[in-house]
DNA sequence: GCGACAG
DNA sequence: ATCTTGTCGC
């Protein structure tokens, strides 16, 4: 199977296929060496486009050193438990337009807190095979306690008997973020990685720049 | 069958 | 995600 045919499923029997075929190679170890370069990611949507932003930070400092962007045409409408399939071209494009090569990234959605394990996260990691962590504003399966109200506080995402990830308390009083690992990454260091690029937001503060990024392509595009 | 459902 | 202004609360 090659990358065109794993990117561009015909249909929703293809995307299982795929998401089965690359359940197996999901390694969840800890990181070989600490990060000194991270990218986030996000998209946008107009009518028929996807506009993918990736913005590349310096680690710890998260000083912003390259951004690139990829727009293309949206070829598979979104429905829960395949996002992959609509954000992923586009965001696999922008990433691989990077000069640097990132030790870690950073996604908009779930990693493996999802039905089989294979949410954006973990599907961008695998195919890039670089450590990945999924960061979500809303659950998509599992069941959590909902963490105390101050910055800092979690509780774990269970799922089907398995603890999945995290929803964290990023900001006080302010909704839980849902912490998932991707690939090559444990869901302990997912968390305390995370935490690491918080901000004075509820979003980590890679993410809130790549999602202006995307942002203020798409307008530029209309 | 009913309800849930990342972006 | 996207369509959209002001407004209530810490």
């Amino acid at each position: 199977m090659n990358l065109e045919e794993i990117l561009f499923p015909e249909n929703l029997e293809e995307a299982d296929r795929i998401q089965a075929a690359l359940l197996p190679k999901l390694k969840l170890i800890p990181l070989k060496k600490k990060p000194k370069m991270i990218a986030a990611a996000d998209a946008a949507f107009s009518e028929h486009q996807v506009i993918a932003g990736v913005c590349l930070f310096s680690f710890p400092e998260l000083e912003l050193l390259e951004t690139r962007v990829a727009v293309e045409p949206l070829t598979f409408p979104y429905r829960p438990g395949y996002l992959s399939f609509c954000e992923g071209p586009a965001i696999f494009k922008a990433i691989s337009r990077l000069k640097h090569k990132p030790e870690l990234l950073l996604l908009d959605g779930q990693g493996i807190a999802h039905p089989r394990k294979m949410g954006l996260a973990t599907f961008i990691g695998i195919l890039l095979e670089i450590p990945s962590i999924g960061c979500a504003k809303s659950i998509l399966v599992g069941q959590f306690q909902d963490p105390r109200i101050k910055k800092g506080n979690y509780s774990e995402i269970v799922y089907r008997g398995e603890i999945m990830g995290y929803a964290l308390r990023s900001r006080t009083g302010a909704k839980p973020i849902f912490i998932s690992p991707g690939h090559l990454i444990t869901p302990q260091e997912s968390l305390n990685l995370i935490q690491l690029c918080l901000s004075e937001y509820r979003i980590p503060e890679p993410l809130r720049q790549a999602h202006f990024l995307s942002q203020k392509i798409k307008l530029a595009h209309l």
